[in-house]
DNA sequence: CTTGACCTTCCCATAATGGGAAGGAGCATA
DNA sequence: TATGCTCCTTCCCATTATGGGAAGGTCAAG
């Protein structure tokens, strides 16, 4: 099997296949005489494992242990566990951070009138997020800061 | 002030101030002879904009229109609202994704014994899903795919 | 004048993916 | 067989936002 038909097979793109290739994520396969690559059908389900995993937010090196336990027979099913827990973790602390946000931004927007004037509580809240109402979300990257937030006092739209 | 100053004031890196001035986010400052960028505190506001409107999810290019609307007076606040409102769906769009992926790797990691043994629902799953219990969250970038998806059995716990 | 802290520009790296060029290979049809 | 279309190869570049670090100039204090 071709690259290309490998990839429709797997629904992974002969680009990324010959990606993950370079990055040693999969194993390179075998070449015809005019050098192309051949595939059989192990390697099929292997990008398939790959494009699942990637599906449910693993990163690249993360799927490449996943793949090393699901090649090593005598794996220990908690160390498999364990991968996934911290995965789910860090789904879930991404998860909230985006929350936090969307809760920011819904507020903000829902204080403004959203017509034709200019005052708005949006542009002053980001002017100035001390003197407004909004509470801030962590930063997505590395851990929270200390910031001189306030309460959410629900108003300071302007009177207009 | 110094660049290093303004770093502190708007709690952006010097690093950051001068990439969001080589992408014309900010307009650059004047400069002493000896070729140092001079902020006022308008300078250290507008960062602090930049900041904040990171902080809470915006792209570089959200933030340029986010400026933009700031610094025209005559601004509707209902283009502003647009833009907020936008990118909250975008966000809610990402939570979902991120929360189906929690969702089916949570059950997964359920009905996995997590101990010595070898047998894995997990890896089972990934091997060949549509064999699995778990629904497919669709991939984050780009649209939903339509897959051999399956509901969930709950089952397919190896015996062990 | 030396030292240390600060500034400048420039290059590189990250994560995962796509786009596209230039050229070879394979196959079918006129 | 020659033309042509589709596929393959490698190689380079772009994306997003940020950090690291080098090489060299500047400033202020001692």
């Amino acid at each position: 099997m071709n690259i290309g038909q490998a990839a429709k097979a797997s629904n992974v793109t002969a680009k990324m296949i010959r990606y993950y290739e370079s990055i040693g994520l999969i194993t390179a396969p075998i070449r015809t005489q005019a050098n192309y690559r051949v595939y059989a059908n192990d390697d099929v389900h292997a990008l398939r494992f790959v494009k699942r995993a990637r599906n449910l937010g693993f990163s690249v090196e993360e799927v490449r242990e996943l793949l090393a336990l699901w090649r090593d027979k005598s794996r220990a099913s908690a160390d498999v566990k364990s991968v996934a827990m911290k995965h789910v973790q860090d789904l879930e602390t991404k998860i909230s951070e985006l929350q936090a946000m969307a809760r920011t931004l819904s507020h903000l927007a829902r204080t403004c009138h959203g017509d034709g004037r200019p005052d708005c509580p949006i542009l002053a809240d980001l002017a100035d997020p001390a003197a407004s109402l909004a509470p801030v979300p962590g930063k997505p990257k590395r851990k929270a800061r200390q910031e001189a937030d306030c309460a959410c006092h629900e108003d300071a739209a302007l009177p207009a």
